[in-house]
DNA sequence: CAAACTTACTGAACAGTGTTTAGCAAACAA
DNA sequence: TTGTTTGCTAAACACTGTTCAGTAAGTTTG
């Protein structure tokens, strides 16, 4: 009787393969144009079949977001190398930096569109990959202060001052708040504005 | 013959009376909820009618933010009488920060939604609104380098990295990726980050 | 004043969106 | 071979931004 679990296989199966059409079409024309009936297109199923498999389009999204959260994790792996935790936390600035350069619409997903968030907010749940990023940050922290690396001794707060400024700098270039600058200045100001607040970290400004 | 005058004003109160409309509804339901179709009916007018006045949705969401522009700068009168320039910027951060909190969704339109954004770039405009902000903060961060108030020499990049910080903290609670704190830490805690980054900035982490 | 022209506005349509539901055929269980 | 469950879809609903032909009023001209 391996029915019940061959369907449950299959049903799996069906998820995956609207999320990798939904991540494709994500990626390729920005998470604006991507619609259900794109995504049906694409699996050539009817549209009234992907809510089978997803509550709604923010499910949808909020599984994307979930994929693009192990795929910073899997970049993240090289840290662990690093004895130093300030080299540590400089090189998790930089990679983080890097990774939402190289990959704007997984980065919009996982920390600036409201989307994936929304059905969190209507299922009661907490932000579990959001809040698990966040704790690798404030563990290197606190190693920091642990080897009197930072003076200041809340780590929570530090990191989140952290994650802010890193935030912020990705932030504003993704939604093209530093046109200013130019376009090919933007990069390397980013960059310099990293460093600049690692050496404030070090010694003040 | 003042005929064309008085069609010159007529259109600038449509404009307005749109405008208004727009906005009034914005606060009041999130911009996501405000459709043309709302505003028309909120103006006693057919939604074809505000096409004759804003070119498209963009448009209309530029002016808007524009409007946003000038209360956040009526906000930062105060910062005028402020002396000393590191007090100056602090005090620039606090209202800001401020700003943001109690005008989520204008600081939204201002600094992350792409919509008003969209119609600069497809009219090869420039973003003078958000540059001549920045000038003010970057004239401010100029005054401290020039008093020795902060050690570091290019007042851009600092500039950059400050703006970064702050915004940074707003980005994340406005888009809900602070839930993890509880709702009754987040708003201390933003705070508590902030003048850590004072501090930060005065002394080092 | 009447005719010609201009302007301001709208109803209706177009092409799309997310989502729901009734119904159908195939797969399964009895 | 029945009866039941499952997987899927066509069609519809209620929206969205936007365009355009047509109308009625305002304005200018003869």
């Amino acid at each position: 009787m391996g029915i019940v679990e061959r369907k449950e296989r299959e049903r799996e199966e069906m998820r995956k393969l609207i999320l990798e059409a939904a991540q494709k079409l994500f990626l390729a024309n920005g998470y604006e144009k991507v619609s259900i009936r794109n995504i049906a297109d694409e699996i050539e199923y009817s549209p009234a079949t992907i809510y089978l498999y997803y509550k709604d389009k923010n499910e949808l999204f909020f599984a994307l977001h979930q994929a693009a959260f192990t795929k910073l994790i899997q970049e993240f792996a090289p840290i662990a190398q690093i004895e130093n935790p300030f080299d540590k936390l400089v090189e998790m600035g930089r990679l983080y930096l890097k990774f939402a350069v190289a990959n704007p619409e997984l980065y919009d997903l996982m920390f600036i569109m409201t989307a994936p968030i929304d059905t969190l907010d209507c299922r009661n749940d907490v932000w579990e990959d959001g809040h698990h990023a966040f704790l690798v940050l404030q563990n290197v922290v606190q190693a920091c202060i642990d080897m009197g690396l930072l003076k200041h001794n809340d780590a929570e707060q530090a990191s989140l001052m952290i994650w802010s400024m890193v935030h912020g700098i990705v932030a504003l270039f993704l939604r093209r708040r530093l046109s200013m600058f130019g376009d090919d200045r933007v990069i390397p100001l980013m960059e310099e504005s990293f460093l600049l607040f690692i050496k404030t970290l070090e010694t003040g400004l």
